[in-house]
DNA sequence: TCCAGATCGTCTCGTGCCCC
DNA sequence: GGGGCACGAGACGATCTGGA
């Protein structure tokens, strides 16, 4: 807290020259408690006017009408403007501040109080991401290294590989880098970017398992029209099968990534169809493309494994764990 | 050595989709 | 309808490269 009220004199000091001291705000005990104890309350004379600081202590972010709303219920029987602070706002619940008309300051980077006629939005830092489950493109970059290659990778060559954007690609070693599973080195400022996993890959999956997630997105039974192939390598129980002595299941499971799926439907190459029914088949939509890792026609182990981790039944957690230990390291 | 164009990564915003 | 998530587009800045 302390840090922020003298980022935020500082930043006040800097864009609009002189500036009072902040004091704490004392009439806080009539507040509820959840209030008290998510914000920091502090008072400042600005050009002529008694603003109330909001100090946001919270790590997460609340978005703008659950802030309006906490306002409201500070603001009842205060003559003060009231003002939103916050070390960190993202662009999105930025915009629907400005909309809102809540004022808020950024300390470092933004200032938005309309009733003093100031509106400074200028650049701001995005925070790095915080240690927690992958994105679908950061898991995809992941599993390219534990499976095909771990050597020193940049954003544009794996972009081109994966298929993504290199703007994804940039954003996905933000992510790895943070849950400190790789170091990115670059000579100089964002030049020259590359990824470098220095852990074996044993280790490396031990410690991204926690973080990794299914990559499927939804399930489908279908019937394809006749004449149309599977649309993706094999998945699902079909596929752990495949691996393991553990009996096939009635129906095909085949994997597909979105755009798969949406071709599929653009076409209109299938019907809906039951389980059981002859010629149905269970197609899974992946939240990456099934066929970067698949070999053969079958999904990969370890996409194979997330995909089924959540399975409650028995026989299938027991040849998950064989499965694991049958990874390719 | 200088400089202009090329290359590459980042920042910010917008869009589409989905869930509640 | 509001909000979150995932990703792309465009603009921008830092650095590299190669010719003068």
């Amino acid at each position: 807290m302390k840090q922020v009220l003298s980022k935020l004199e500082t930043y006040l000091r800097d864009t609009l020259g002189s500036v009072p001291g902040i004091r704490a705000w004392k009439e806080e005990g009539h507040l509820p408690f959840f209030l008290r104890d998510r914000y920091g309350f502090f008072l400042l004379k600005l050009h002529g006017k008694s603003l109330l600081l909001m100090v946001d202590r919270s790590q997460n972010e609340d978005p703008p009408a659950a802030i309006r709303k906490q306002m409201e219920l500070v603001k009842k029987g205060q003559k003060e403007i009231l003002v939103y602070v916050r070390e960190h706002i993202t662009a999105y619940h930025r915009k629907r501040l400005v909309e809102n008309k809540i004022p808020f300051v950024v300390p470092g980077s933004q200032m938005y109080l309309p009733i003093l006629g100031v509106d400074f939005r200028e650049h701001y830092p995005k925070p790095r991401p915080q240690k927690g489950a992958l994105s679908p493109s950061a898991q995809a970059v992941l599993i390219h290294a534990l499976l095909q290659s771990s050597e020193d990778l940049n954003p544009t060559k794996l972009a081109k590989r994966l298929g993504y954007s290199v703007m994804t690609m940039s954003r996905a070693f933000d992510e790895l880098e943070a849950a400190e599973l790789c170091q990115s080195s670059s000579r100089g400022r964002g030049k020259d970017r590359s990824l470098c996993f220095q852990i074996p890959k044993q280790d490396l999956w031990t410690q991204a398992e926690p973080l990794l997630r299914t990559p499927v997105k939804s399930r489908f039974p279908i019937h394809l029209n006749p004449g149309k192939e599977p649309p993706g390598p094999k998945g699902g129980l079909t596929a752990l099968a495949h691996f393991s002595m553990l009996s096939e299941p009635d129906y095909l499971v085949v994997a597909g990534s979105l755009g798969v799926w949406k071709s599929l439907r653009q076409t209109e190459a299938f019907s809906q169809a039951i389980l059981g029914e002859e010629g149905a088949l269970m197609l899974e939509v992946w939240t990456y493309a099934p066929e970067l890792f698949a070999r053969d026609g079958w999904v990969d182990p370890l996409s194979l494994y997330l995909s089924l981790r959540d399975t409650k039944d028995e026989r299938v957690q027991i040849t998950l764990e064989q499965l694991k230990k049958a990874f390719p390291w």
